[in-house]
DNA sequence: TTGTAAGCGTTATCAA
DNA sequence: TTGATAACGCTTACAA
C-alpha cells in the first residue's frame, strides 16, 4: 500500500520493490523456484515442467512481469534490433522502404532503429557506427558509402543493400531493364523519335543504371536519346533543367525520379508548354503524389515497399541456423512495371 | 599478423581477439592499467590523470575500440535511445513528424526507434510494450490509447504526446484556432458565406478540435457552417464525401487534412465542378503533395517537423538534472498559419 | 527437470 | 588518481 504511487525520492536507488521494475528474480521469489528456472520457462516453453511453468507465468503475470532486452542482449548478443540507414528521409523514395521495412521488421518481432545520413558519406558512416553495436543486422537504403566501406561494415554485423550493388553482398535492386524497356515501347508507339534522360546525381548508382538501360533500349526502338544532366533529384532539380530540355528539341523526356519529373512538368506548363502534346514526361518510382499533377506522372513503379520488406526479410534468414552465407548473398531483383498517367501522350504533328 | 584476417571458424567461441570487438579489458591491459580506469578515461574525460588518459586514449584507438551501448546501458538504465510510436508510417502527416524527431535526436547523439500501431490501440499498446524497456523516453504521436494508458506509461518512462492533450503530460499541440481564423477570414474575404467542414475519425482529437475552432469562427465571419462526417482520413475518404457535399449546396469546404481535400477536390473535378469558382476547397497540415495539384490545395500548415524536434526536446531535457517535473509538464502550442493556393477563391455569383 | 554459478561489458562504490 | 570489486538482469553450461 504504502510504496504504491511513492516515488522513491529520486536519488536513493534502494532495492525496495515498487520503484524498480521487476526482474526474474522477484519472479522466482514468487513462485519459489531458482532465478535460472524463470529464464527458461520465459524463454523456451515447454522445455520444462509443465506445471512449474504454469505456476512462473503466474507469478510473472502477477508482477505484471516484462524482460529487459538489455540484460538479455548483454549474454547473448541478439538485441532484436534491425537498423535502417537512409540518405534522406525527406525523400519520398524512402517512405516506402522504411513502411516495408518497419512492417516486416515489426511482424517478426523486431525492432526497427532509423538512422540518418544526410547525403553525406561521413554522417552516414558516423550513424552506422552509432547504430551497428546494437542491432543484429543493417540495412543500407541509398546509401553514399564506397564499397570498400561497405564490405567492412558487413564483416562486423550482416547487412542488405537496397539499390546498390555490392560484389559479394546481398542486395535488393529493381530490374531496371524491364520498366524501362516498357517505357521505351510505351513511348515509341505513342510515335516519339527523341528522348532525353534527365539525370540525377552522378553519385547515384542507380541512375547510371538506368540510364544504362535507357541508352540500349532507345535505339532499338528506333528512338534518338540524349542525357542532360547530371542533376539534383528533387522538384527543383526538375524545374531547373527545363531551359536545356526545351533546347534538346526532343519530344519526351524520362526523369531519374518522380520529383525531377514533377519539377519538370510545372516548369514546362508555366512556359505554357503542353504536356503531353508538346512534350511527354515520365519518371521512376511511383512515390506518392506523383498521381497529384494533372496531368498525373507516368513512372516507372519500383515497389519500395517491397524492398524494405525483402531486406530485412533476408537479414532475418540470415540469423536462421541453416542459412550459410552462401546462399544468401546475392541480388535480388524487384520486378519494375510501367504505370501509364496522363504526362506521356502522342506527340504533336 | 596470425588472426588478423582469420574470423574463427564459427561456432569456436574462443577468446581470441580477432574475432570478438574489443572491450575495456584489451584496452586495460595494452595500456597496463585497471578496467576500471578505462572507463573512467573514456566516460569522462578530464576526470584522469592527463597522461595516463591518453595511454589509454592512444590503446584505444589501436585496437579500434568502440563502446557497447548495451553493456553500458545496463547498470546505467540510459539508453540514449528514444522511441518514437506513430498511428501510420503511411500518412504522409507522420513524415515531418518523423523527420524533425530523428533529426533533434541525432543532434543530441540519440538514436530513434520507429515504432507503428497500424491506428489500432491494441498494437499500440504492444509497440509501446516492445519499445519502452529500451527507451530513455517516448514520443506519443497521433496516438490512439486512451488517457489512462497514456498517463500509466507517463508513470513508467518520460513521455511527450503530440497532437493530443493529456492532463498533466507535456504535449505538442497546434494552435489551432490561429489558422483556422486566417482560413476563415480567407474565406469570408472571399465571399463565401456557406461553409461545410469534412471531418475525420471520430477517434481524432484533433479532428475535433478543427471544427469546434470552426464552428466557433464562422459565425463570427457571418458565415453558415455544417459538418459532414466522421469520414476516413485519406484520399478516398474525401473522395467519397462529394455527394454530401454537392447536396450540402456550400460554396465551400474545410477538409480535416489534405489528402481528404485532394480526394474531394479529384472528385469534384471528375464530376465537371470547377475548383475554386463551383466550390471552393481548404485542408490542414500543407503535407507533402499538396502543391502538385491543380489547382495547388489551400491549407492550414501545421510545423510537424517542429513538432517532432521539440517533442524529442522536450524529451531530452527531461533528463536534465535541474529541470522539474513542474516545469516541463504542460502543453506546448505550435503556430499555423495558413498557405493560400489555387483550391480557394472567389465563388461564382 | 531444476539448481548452481559463471559470465556478458560496462559503471559505480569503496578503499588504497 | 587509481585499483578491486560488486552490481545491472539475463542466459547458459555444468551439476545435481
Amino acid at each position: 500500500m504504502a510504496d504504491e504511487a511513492a516515488a522513491a525520492p529520486n536519488g536513493t536507488p534502494k532495492r525496495s520493490r515498487g520503484g524498480t521494475a521487476p526482474t526474474i528474480y522477484d519472479i522466482a521469489r514468487l513462485a519459489d523456484v531458482n532465478p535460472s528456472t524463470v529464464s527458461r520457462a520465459l524463454s523456451q516453453p515447454g522445455r520444462i515442467n509443465a506445471k512449474t511453468e504454469e505456476r512462473i507465468r503466474a507469478a510473472a503475470k502477477e508482477l505484471n512481469y516484462r524482460v529487459n532486452p538489455i540484460a538479455r542482449a548483454l549474454p547473448t548478443g541478439r538485441t532484436n534490433t534491425l537498423g535502417l540507414v537512409v540518405a534522406d528521409i525527406t525523400n519520398p523514395v524512402i517512405f516506402g522502404i522504411v513502411r516495408g521495412a518497419e512492417h516486416a521488421a515489426a511482424d517478426a518481432g523486431y525492432t526497427l532503429i532509423v538512422a540518418e545520413s544526410q547525403e553525406s558519406g561521413e554522417r552516414e558512416a558516423t550513424a552506422v557506427e552509432r547504430v551497428l553495436p546494437s542491432v543484429d543486422g543493417l540495412v543500407l537504403a541509398t546509401t553514399r558509402l564506397g564499397d570498400a566501406q561497405i564490405r567492412s561494415i558487413a564483416e562486423r554485423k550482416p547487412i542488405v543493400v537496397i539499390n546498390r550493388a555490392v560484389e559479394g553482398l546481398t542486395s535488393i535492386l529493381p530490374d531496371v531493364e524491364r520498366g524501362v524497356g516498357q517505357l521505351v515501347s510505351h513511348l515509341a508507339d505513342l510515335g516519339h523519335r527523341s528522348l532525353a534522360y534527365l539525370s540525377g546525381p552522378d553519385t547515384s548508382w542507380i541512375s547510371a543504371r538506368r540510364w544504362e538501360a535507357l541508352l540500349a533500349a532507345a535505339p532499338e526502338r528506333g528512338m534518338s536519346i540524349v542525357e542532360i544532366g547530371p542533376g539534383v533529384p528533387t522538384l527543383d532539380g526538375g524545374t531547373a533543367a527545363i531551359s536545356r530540355v526545351i533546347a534538346a528539341r526532343v519530344t519526351a523526356v524520362v526523369a531519374f525520379n518522380d520529383l525531377m519529373a514533377i519539377g519538370l512538368l510545372r516548369a514546362a506548363v508555366e512556359r505554357g508548354i503542353a504536356v503531353p502534346s508538346q512534350l511527354s514526361i515520365a519518371g521512376f518510382d511511383d512515390i506518392f503524389g506523383s498521381d497529384f499533377t494533372t496531368p498525373g506522372i507516368t513512372t516507372v513503379r519500383t515497389p519500395l515497399d517491397e524492398a524494405g520488406e525483402r531486406a530485412v526479410r533476408y537479414l532475418l534468414s540470415r540469423g536462421a541456423p541453416h542459412s550459410t552465407k552462401a546462399d544468401a548473398d546475392h541480388a535480388v531483383l524487384m520486378q519494375t512495371d510501367l504505370v501509364v498517367r496522363g504526362s506521356t501522350g502522342h506527340p504533336a504533328a
